[in-house]
DNA sequence: AGGTTGTTTGGATATATTCCAAACTATTGA
DNA sequence: TCAATAGTTTGGAATATATCCAAACAACCT
């Protein structure tokens, strides 16, 4: 963690990224990068922006989401329909889905092997590959 | 395809899952299991019904794919946030996305080879494995 | 046929997200 | 340092997808 110069990290990549660096950019940053890999949706990151005493409206939330996966330091899953998850982790990776309660989970690159895959199609490349292990409590035998 | 006794099989799969076989189930039933394997979202189903000439209002649309997915008749695929697509193969298979258009397809379960999982977190199942191949044109080499 | 139960429906509602135009702020160059 | 420019933020309205609800309707059973 980056206690003295705390917003050191999030600044070098809003330069690169060529965003500029706004006291909303920041603090939303630093709240996404400080600390481990994160789940996070837009709501919840509005909350917890609040509760830091940061004011940021939800539209620049969403915005900053947004802006911040085109470039690269984000990455969305898709694992719900109903709301959308940004993930801090932007390495090659996969993910746990508990339904039941929403709560996503990494499953680092290598602990997945894919053997087999079909090509593409032609004309298309493959942009990426997701794996989904979606989970449910077990149920106890009876 | 069933030419004569056209419900005959939709029929038999709501008899089989207990549900009524109401005119809205079966006509949704023939259009969505007549002919090979669909993705679709509850709009399309809507649309098709519409100009097929059959009166069903969208809520009857969503119930009925909710209750075939309950019965085993549909399987729900996430891919996008923004809406949700419902599958006619219920078989063991995984699918590519193109994204610019939204289109679903299908991938044969064999074509598909997982060499390597981790095992779910205690006290939890693994209900399905998802793998979604997401495509995108291929970029013309300057 | 008549009663019961399951189903359908339109419209209202919920929820997540995007859009928009005005106000604001960072950057640039004189 | 300041003004001009271009990029950013904002609240509120708008959109989109999906669910809820209570009344009307239809299938099933005897």
């Amino acid at each position: 963690m980056t206690q003295e110069r705390p917003y050191a990290q999030t600044l070098a990549r809003l330069r690169e990224s060529g965003l500029r660096p706004t006291r909303q950019r920041l603090a939303l940053g630093r709240l996404l990068f400080d600390g481990g890999d994160r789940h996070v949706t837009a709501e919840a990151l509005h909350d917890e922006a609040q509760k830091a005493g940061v004011s940021v409206s939800l539209a620049t939330v969403y915005n900053t989401l947004h802006q911040f996966t085109g470039a690269g330091l984000l990455r969305e899953v898709v694992v719900d329909s109903s709301r959308t998850y940004f993930d801090t982790n932007i390495h090659d990776h996969h993910h746990f889905f508990i339904e039941k309660d929403g709560a996503l989970m990494d499953i680092a690159g290598d602990d997945v092997l894919i053997g087999k895959l079909p090509p593409a199609p032609e004309g298309m490349d493959v942009a990426r590959v997701d794996v989904i292990v979606r989970l449910q409590e077990r149920k106890p035998p009876r």
